[in-house]
DNA sequence: AAGGACTAGTGATCCAGATCACGCAGGGGT
DNA sequence: ACCCCTGCGTGATCTGGATCACTAGTCCTT
């Protein structure tokens, strides 16, 4: 027996814009009841840090509204942004699982809502059924293929123009036109561009105009239009 | 109850190192003995491919003897060795779990035997007994771990020297001495470490020659002797 | 023994992108 | 209105490592 709506974990906020293919959607009357049991809601402010990289794992959270900016950084202060999350996202759930402290800081980026779960809580759900053990499963494997793909774009892409390129390209998947156009707003500075793409602010900032100037992209305040999706996937393989 | 020795899948071939943190060690009876039923077992040469990167994903491999280099490569030619696997190590996952291509290819570096078990089997076993997909699930978190600090080798650590200093500490984990020192058998060319750390064999010749100069290591025929692993260290956070 | 196919070492050159150093615009806050 | 702070745009310079082009050792094959 499926749960009722009511007793999936995202419907105390926004009403989840993917249901059923979250981790904790669509689960069994009990695994969801004891779900709801166990978690906590709380409404965080821009800035507010969920966790901080190298602290021990409390739980997870479950992202209802806002964007999350995931981010590590080394001693010597050079940081990079590892994904931007967004509605649906779950949190720290590798360090959970496998017991070690965060991996990344999770920095709200806007004011936003999310479900707290604690360690113990989300470890006895894995034992006690089944179901949520291979849930958890594949959204780890699915976190290990974004991983992957970062991976393949730091080690195998060379230049900051093709990860540009395929920074603009992953933007433009959910807005893309028929005709290869797409529109996205530009939420984020050229500093934290440069921190996603692994080069400097300076260097974004050129890449910006180099982008403009051969008519990839126009820029509309905060609007970034993308002219072509295919001239830029060709730059991305170039 | 526990399974006995003889129910455990790496026991038919070199006794297991690391017996009982392996995924699919000290499972109950009766999950070790369907493991037993659907698992097969073969020997594959130096220069096999196990899989290759982007065919759909046949099953798990449960490396028993013998090193495998996993490797992505770009449509250019361009290729990054992931990860040099040992026994024990279980490949393909990811793919299996999430149900995508495997992401790696994975060659044999010298003739090994490993135990071969086929997706359907795996999911099988994930739904029925659940202490397997826990184990599983962290499993996928270790490796997404391995594949975290990759992220933050390539987008941080900066220099080639910097990640040549990283690659000599891991391989020095397993032997190191009290007094810092450490030896390793070279196995790899300069042009493999140069697809570990992303640059180019001319490079790579150059990192060892500075370090031998620097007296950090030197090179006992294709035994490495690492100095200092102090010094190492100070070279990766600099 | 001789040839070929890898693997290594090392100079010479070149260039993309980091770094440095500005000026300039918006936008709160007092 | 003022200042200050953050974000942006752009020139000038510098440099680490890629690239190119060799030589030479080693191991295998025939």
């Amino acid at each position: 027996m499926r749960a009722p709506y009511g007793l999936n974990i995202l419907d105390n906020c926004v009403s989840c814009p993917v249901r059923g293919e979250h981790l904790f959607c669509n689960l069994s009357l009990q695994a969801a009841q004891r779900l709801n049991d166990v978690k906590s809601t709380a409404v965080y402010p821009k800035g507010a840090m969920l966790f901080i990289e190298g602290q021990q794992a409390r739980g997870v959270f479950v992202l209802c509204t806002g964007k999350v900016k995931l981010s590590t950084s080394s001693r010597e202060g050079k940081t990079i942004i590892t994904k931007i999350s967004d509605s649906g996202d779950v949190l720290g759930l590798n360090a959970v699982v496998s017991n070690r402290p965060y991996e990344v800081t999770a920095e709200m980026m806007e004011p936003g809502q999310a479900n707290f779960i604690p360690r113990d809580s989300l470890l006895h759900l894995l034992r006690d059924f089944p179901e949520v053990a291979v849930r958890v499963a594949q959204q780890l494997s699915r976190n290990y293929y974004v991983a992957y793909e970062e991976i393949r774009t730091l080690g195998l892409a060379a230049s900051p123009s093709e990860k540009f390129a395929k920074l603009l390209l992953s933007w433009s998947i959910k807005t893309a036109q028929d005709d290869g156009s797409a529109q996205v707003k530009l939420t984020l500075t050229h500093e934290e561009v440069a921190e996603i793409i692994g080069t400097t602010r300076e260097t974004v900032s050129r890449l910006f105009s180099e982008f403009k100037r051969k008519q990839l992209m126009t820029l509309k305040g905060a609007t970034l239009v993308i002219r072509s999706r295919v001239a830029l996937e060709k730059i991305v393989q170039s």
